[in-house]
DNA sequence: CTATAAATGCAACAATGTCGCAAATATATA
DNA sequence: TATATATTTGCGACATTGTTGCATTTATAG
């Protein structure tokens, strides 16, 4: 917690986008959090209960520059958290894991890429939902 | 195409479930297509626009009797399609992988659970994104 | 043929997510 | 510091997904 100001609205304007209000704020809530959050999450923590499309438009923005990615665990409402590094604006989902927690429904971003499915230490893997997307026959 | 139309009701009544007009139908769907579906894509399919709730508890009964599986490809709408052999009341939507193409958007079962992400001929891996589920260390 | 448990149809509802447009605001520059 | 302007915001309307309660209908076992 207590992330400084200057760190965030820096990251903001790197990306080439104005360092509003609502983006701080929404910045600063995926700082503060380990976990993916959805719109409901973000519109919960934020006391002025700012617009929805803003906060969705937000959440776009900070998407399409490779500040954060979309994440689709079948709760049926896109979760966003936090890039790497590696991201960037033209590639940045990619060969992502997450783990999501059956009890509370957490999900957590997997460092490793690697595929032998390695989960940290006290996780209990019960099952797994792989989308690979590309081109398909119909297609190429 | 063609389906006979006892092996449809067959499978029904097999899964303790009545043989009615709209589960044949949605069942023929499934048989037919090699593509997982929507709820919009089967709206489409059936010509007599059958009610939405039914269409739904049509979905969730097929899918509690491990008929056909959920699958969240991040169209942020649920697709379904038929289990394999292997499926069952209790667990079946496990260690499946499905491959959607990036330009019309069909999701396709894949047959290999191995992860090492064996992609048909001629399809091509753009991004995946992978789901583990089971319990986090706050609630084990 | 009939009883009855199961399924349907309808209406109401809540949530997610998008879009157009007028008003407000962050920031580069003078 | 003041200002011009491109970028954002806030609002309203909207489309879609998905769920629930309840009265009516239907499939099927006997």
């Amino acid at each position: 917690m207590a992330i400084d100001k200057y760190i965030i609205t820096d990251r903001i304007r790197e990306a080439n986008l104005k360092a509003t209000n609502i983006r701080t704020d929404v910045m600063q809530l995926f700082y503060e959090n380990k976990q993916a959050l959805s719109y409901a999450d973000i519109n919960k923590y934020l006391l002025k209960k700012e617009d929805k499309a803003t906060i969705y438009r937000t959440l776009k923005s900070f998407s399409e520059k490779g500040i954060i990615h979309e994440i689709f665990d079948g709760d049926k409402t896109t979760k966003y958290a936090l890039c790497g590094k590696k991201c960037n604006t033209n590639k940045h989902h990619d060969s992502h894991a997450h783990f999501k927690c059956s009890d509370c429904k957490n999900v957590y971003c997997l460092e490793k890429p690697e595929i032998t499915i390695n989960v940290p230490n006290g996780y209990i893997t019960n099952t797994f939902n792989l989308i690979v997307e590309g081109t398909c026959t119909n297609c190429s």
